[in-house]
DNA sequence: CGCGGTTAATCAAAGCTTTGATTACTACTC
DNA sequence: GAGTAGTAATCAAAGCTTTGATTAACCGCG
């Protein structure tokens, strides 16, 4: 496999190659996990916004909050990065966009003046309902690929992954 | 499990739970796997940027190309664009702060004079080599979490999910 | 009450990514 | 050889994310 035949795919075996040769310290099979995960990832999430939400007017970002709000009901802006795992500026840039297009509204929280409390509105309601059923189409169509107990084993390995502790976290 | 109570894992149950009950049409067990696959790669992402590469100065991206350049040799910016993943526009900016930087260079290629030739300066040579192993050992950390056979599985079925036909792919 | 420390949100600047348009060049076809 | 289609790269505008700074409000302690 010389550099010349590479493809996106076969690019993660010639690095591992090229890597245990130039660096015999490193961990191949670590470097080989992270990069499939990132990559299969990078692959889903392109597609998925490209096929199902940029054509609606919206970005994949925009789409997890008002999911977030729409799973959990109205929250404080801080609640809603923590449940997304966005950071609280990216909320507040996104709940910008969001309200402007009338998807969200924000309403300072009675309680303490310095929240503010955000919510779905009606037409943010029936949006990310009509548009769910599609996502999910389209995620159907990515688990599709895999047995039901691969499914399985693959969510249980995720998890475990993601119970990592000890690792630097948004905040 | 109320909405109260909920943090960034037990979301994805909530989420499951809720989504089942409004619309039951939808795969609950597809919805789960693309939602905890797209959290476990953030979460990886964000730790890996946040403690390897911010630090030295450098975006995740970043390193992405500077990492393909060193693995692939020099090649053409469309070429990197396909074996990094990244669309071309994406690549074209990246390589204006890289090389900024200087840790990339252009060249305008012999051969067609549309294209350009990107390689690795000697100073970038030694700067990915040096943050390389670094990186490595955060690999390590999340990998370790599994063990030799869970990483073998995790890999060979992102894999197998990687290999999707079918789907929209970056230009 | 008043001060100091903490917290919620936002602002600002820089960087990456996206879509869509433009420029420069190559390659094909008549 | 001239015209047309296709390709490589870049520009432009909009959006998201990041770090760091700022504003406004809460909270505890004296």
């Amino acid at each position: 496999m010389t550099a010349q035949d590479l493809d996106f795919w076969s690019f993660v075996d010639a690095a591992v190659e090229r890597t245990r040769e130039r660096l015999p310290g490193i961990d191949p099979e670590a470097m080989r996990l992270i990069l499939t995960l990132y990559r299969v990832t990078n692959m889903v999430v392109y597609d998925m916004e490209s096929v199902v939400h940029r054509p609606r007017g919206w970005s994949y970002p925009g789409f997890r909050l008002l999911f977030t709000l729409w799973v959990a009901g109205p929250m404080e802006a801080k609640r809603a990065a923590e449940l997304s795992g966005m950071s609280r500026q990216a909320v507040s840039a996104l709940v910008g966009t969001l309200s402007r297009d009338g998807l969200v509204s924000k309403v300072p929280d009675v309680k303490d003046r310095r929240a503010v409390r955000l919510s779905l509105t009606t037409g943010g309601e029936e949006a990310i309902s009509a548009a769910f059923s599609t996502h999910n189409d389209r995620e159907q169509l990515w688990a599709g690929t895999l047995s039901a107990e691969e499914r399985d084993t693959l969510v249980r390995l995720l998890a475990k992954l993601g119970a990592r502790e000890g690792v630097r976290r948004r905040r």
